[in-house]
DNA sequence: CATTCTCTTCAAATTTTCTGAAGTGCGATT
DNA sequence: AATCGCACTTCAGAAAATTTGAAGAGAATG
């Protein structure tokens, strides 16, 4: 069988012109060249070079230096390729996340992880938590970016910062004008309108209250006309109401402990891409410190 | 450095999904390819596998699988382009030849020559003898057939066969009529037309003769149709006159050892391409028996 | 015609790869 | 939950392959 190794000799010898100095670019010893090239010719079984000077080229032996510079070419760039792809700097990525932190946080994220990885392709679900969850859960999407899972699932959950809810209504209504924190009462006397991200909480007074909730809104921009409207108050996490229109305020609650965690959801039972890997790695790193820079309501958790 | 065999060890396991039955394919033990795709996954600097198990790939195993796997296919594939070419299997053949020979003996060669040979691709020329000799020394052509060449050449001349020359002529012109052998000073009553094949000519008789010689025709039917306007007689090798017209006749001379030598021309400063040295050992077996079952006047040199 | 250069050859040394035996550990079996 | 079987790994020694350095042969150069 003839390797390739064998062949990059004949090749650099073909180049070189000579022995002396292929030997030389290729870090062996004349004599060593010289009984790789013997080795070739015997399992080809034609003399690849005119002379023993190595100066001109049989027919058979400019075909092979015609095929097999070629041949060489692909291979190396085969291994780069792979070389490129374990250490992250080629690949494909898929990252679910829900609207708040796929507006809010991954635009200044992602151009600085891009940016020393030309090769890498990064595509953008932005859904609620629950289909952040399913897109992890059936490989659809690498990575997500989501609020705590509440039910039992496959995906590991890595927190990364927690986020208050606020509750968005009419900046006429009444518990604006009122300027106090807000409480249950006061929620369920102008109407609660669910959304997608006010699914993951579980404390006892809002779950007896989204009971009697008739509304569910998953799209934020409608979720917030409907707001405006005086049609009901919503709640959602402070980086979710970072841009409010006109006429909608984001109040504070009275209950205490009504945060979001928010982290990072990858499937547990599978080895993640190196791509995966390395943004892991990167999120973990970035966003505490971008979350500490942002003035909201956001801290640790 | 990623060794191709290393590569190759990694698919087939890839593919046999577990280390026993590649290990048996590839006529290793297990502990050898145990080994060498520990080595190969340090190498790369990830896991290949999920588990230890060799069943499924990480998705670092299944880019380098689908990757290596055609590498490998195109190598392989190469390497059989070199050994075909090698064993003339497949190439390029620009066979130069006298007209003669290329319409009366060469199609019966060259079917059998090809017929194993499906990638072999046969050019052939054809000019006279001059023209192939001149073919051959630039290289134009791989190997020639024609007459022995008169001048010192680097080109190799190797014997084939001889033919007769014979004085072609007007049926109805005075030597046909008279039934006997022609003799110079006949050939001078009727005025000589020289052609490319009474070149090699190299007899005191005709040297004469020729000097005084106002036409010179290159192309055979050309030269017959001169021949039968009754214009003079010309000589013909009586290979390069089995198809007379009508009312044109070959006659014997009466001189003596009037023969043209056919032999195979090849540079011989120059190592020949596979093809040309198998189609040069075929010629130099299959011609003599040929010539032999021909019933023309010619002779084993 | 001597000199210089390149290539080849050879045996010894080194490196790489392979083997067989003895574990290790996971998953199935009971 | 303990045991068993199977697949893989590890290890040291063996075998194979490659490489080296020295010596020598054959061409080119002046």
């Amino acid at each position: 069988m003839i390797k390739l190794e064998t062949l990059r000799t004949f090749v650099t010898v073909a180049e070189a012109g000579n022995i002396r100095d292929a030997a030389e670019r290729l870090c062996r010893t004349a004599s060593a060249v010289s009984m790789t090239l013997k080795q070739l010719e015997h399992e080809v079984g034609g003399a690849l070079f005119e002379t023993d000077r190595k100066s001109s080229l049989t027919p058979l032996g400019a075909f092979m230096l015609e095929t097999g510079r070629l041949q060489i070419q692909n291979y190396d760039r085969m291994i780069d390729g792979i070389h490129a792809y374990a250490r992250n700097r080629i690949g494909r990525l898929t990252l679910a996340s829900v609207p708040s932190v796929a507006a809010n946080l991954v635009p200044s994220l992602l151009p600085r992880f891009v940016l020393d990885r030309p090769g890498v392709e990064i595509e953008l679900l932005d859904t609620d938590s629950r289909n952040v969850l399913r897109s992890v859960e059936s490989g659809q999407a690498d990575l997500g970016i989501a609020g705590r899972p509440l039910s039992r699932t496959t995906a590991a959950f890595e927190p990364l910062f927690r986020d208050r809810f606020k509750v968005i209504c009419n900046a006429g209504c009444n518990l604006a004008a009122a300027g106090k924190l807000v409480n249950w009462a006061d929620i369920e006397s102008q109407g609660l309108i669910l959304n997608g991200a006010s699914d993951t909480i579980d404390a006892p007074g809002y779950k007896a209250l989204s009971e009697k909730a008739s509304m569910y809104v998953r799209n934020v921009t409608s979720l917030l006309a409907l707001a405006k409207s005086g049609f009901g108050v919503t709640l959602l996490p402070a980086l979710a109401a970072v841009d409010l229109p006109e006429d909608v305020v984001a109040l504070d609650l009275a209950e205490e402990n009504m945060w979001r965690v928010v982290g990072l959801l990858s499937r547990s039972d599978t080895v993640p891409s190196p791509v995966a890997l390395a943004f892991r790695a990167f999120i973990l790193d970035e966003v505490p410190k971008l979350v500490r820079t942002l003035g909201l309501e956001i801290v640790n958790p």
